[in-house]
DNA sequence: TCTGGGGTCCTAGGACCC
DNA sequence: TCTGGGGTCCTAGGACCC
């Protein structure tokens, strides 16, 4: 019997900033980009609890969280505490979490900075299995003042949907037997690979939870999803076999850059891609990636239209001066009457690597 | 309201080859 | 006169995840 646990920091960037500035406790915190009075252009990374009772959540535009901070305020209450991203903080507390883990399992997937899969069939039941995830929830509390949302099931699918079932400082079990019923009920939303725009197109027909998918067959959903349909049929039954994968190989790497403003100062946008292409090409070293065979720059104008070219060239290549030609040469017909005739502004520019060898 | 940055995977058309 | 079928690669776009 397959025992699968999923593991998830509550609310991760925003807990340790609180954590680290007991100055700030019980405030209300947003970790994400610079408000600028309002005037910033990025989104939310994370929100702490406090936070989210103003309406601000991840993914908002930062201006927006800006707003109803001031809204707050307004009506007394305290306002945010805004704070930039710390990546390298944040790496070296998930690093310690990890660490945890792997005391308890010998099988262990991180799947992003704040969250990971680790097998428990060696425990035997499903309680003692739940058992082991109290202990851990306390070891990470006690060495990390942090809490953790704990799902197990049977797979990974229904590991992650249960660690999310009870948010935060949550432990959920869904025994095999359980599982199909547990689904039932929650929103379609609630399946990783159904996202805003796939609930949106279901809810036009009437189909907002589980079990209203389950009417149809394995080869009505391919119809609807594709290659993927058949898979998901399984899946909302709580069927799922995929294992764990400790390690993976990147298989691009690269960087993209919102303007401050909107431009279209030549100069200033060379520049921009010239540093990118630097700083990607280091990237790909560290990562010990020697060559590269594709190029993909892409463009975003000012009204969100966005676009991308990509080459691939004939032979690989470690050149940092070939990549910086190809983006050019990529480049150029964005900024070009026939591609732009309007001269749009642009917001954002992006280089990235394809087709990596070691 | 106004939408980040890092990625992965899928689809679909066209080119090309056998 | 009417024009196969399958496989692979490249390109562009889109949905999704953290």
């Amino acid at each position: 019997m397959r025992i699968i646990a999923h593991l998830d920091m509550d609310a991760f960037f925003a807990a340790v900033e609180e954590r680290d500035h007991p100055e700030l406790k019980g405030l209300p915190i947003v970790v994400g980009a610079d408000p600028a009075q309002g005037k910033g252009r990025g989104v939310v990374s994370t929100a702490n609890y406090a936070a989210r009772k103003y309406g601000i959540h991840s993914a908002l535009p930062i201006s927006t969280a800006w707003r109803l901070s001031e809204k707050a305020r307004a009506q007394g209450q305290p306002g945010a505490v805004f704070l930039g991203v710390n990546y390298r903080r944040y790496g070296e507390v998930s690093e310690r979490i990890m660490a945890l883990v792997r005391r308890h399992s010998p099988l262990v997937e991180e799947a992003g900075i704040d969250e990971v899969y680790f097998d428990l069939s060696f425990a035997g039941s499903f309680e003692q299995a739940a058992e082991i995830c109290r202990r851990l929830k306390k070891e990470i509390q006690e060495q990390e003042k942090l809490t953790a949302s704990v799902g197990i099931g049977p797979n990974k699918l229904v590991a992650k949907i249960a660690s999310d079932f009870r948010k935060p400082d949550g432990l959920t079990k869904v025994t095999p037997e359980e599982a199909e019923n547990f689904l039932e009920p929650l929103p379609v939303r609630k399946i990783p690979g159904i996202g805003p725009k796939t609930e949106k197109r279901l809810a036009r027909e009437g189909i907002r939870l589980v079990r209203d998918l389950k009417k149809f067959s394995p080869e009505e959903l391919q119809i609807r999803f594709g290659k993927w349909g058949p898979e998901l049929y399984e899946r909302i039954r709580g069927r799922h076999e995929a294992p764990l994968q400790e390690e993976y190989e990147p298989k691009s790497v690269g960087e993209q850059e919102t303007f401050g403003e909107d431009t279209r100062d030549l100069n200033f946008i060379f520049d921009r891609l010239w540093g990118m292409c630097g700083s990607v090409w280091n990237r790909m070293q560290a990562e010990d990636f020697k060559t590269f065979r594709t190029v993909v720059v892409t463009v975003r104008f000012a009204d969100f239209d966005t676009h991308s070219r990509s080459h691939t060239l004939a032979a690989a290549t470690g050149s940092p001066a070939r990549l910086r030609f190809t983006a050019m040469k990529l480049l150029m017909p964005f900024l070009d009457r026939r591609e732009n005739p309007r001269r749009k502004l642009l917001r954002l520019i992006g280089v990235r690597l394809e087709k990596l060898e070691r």
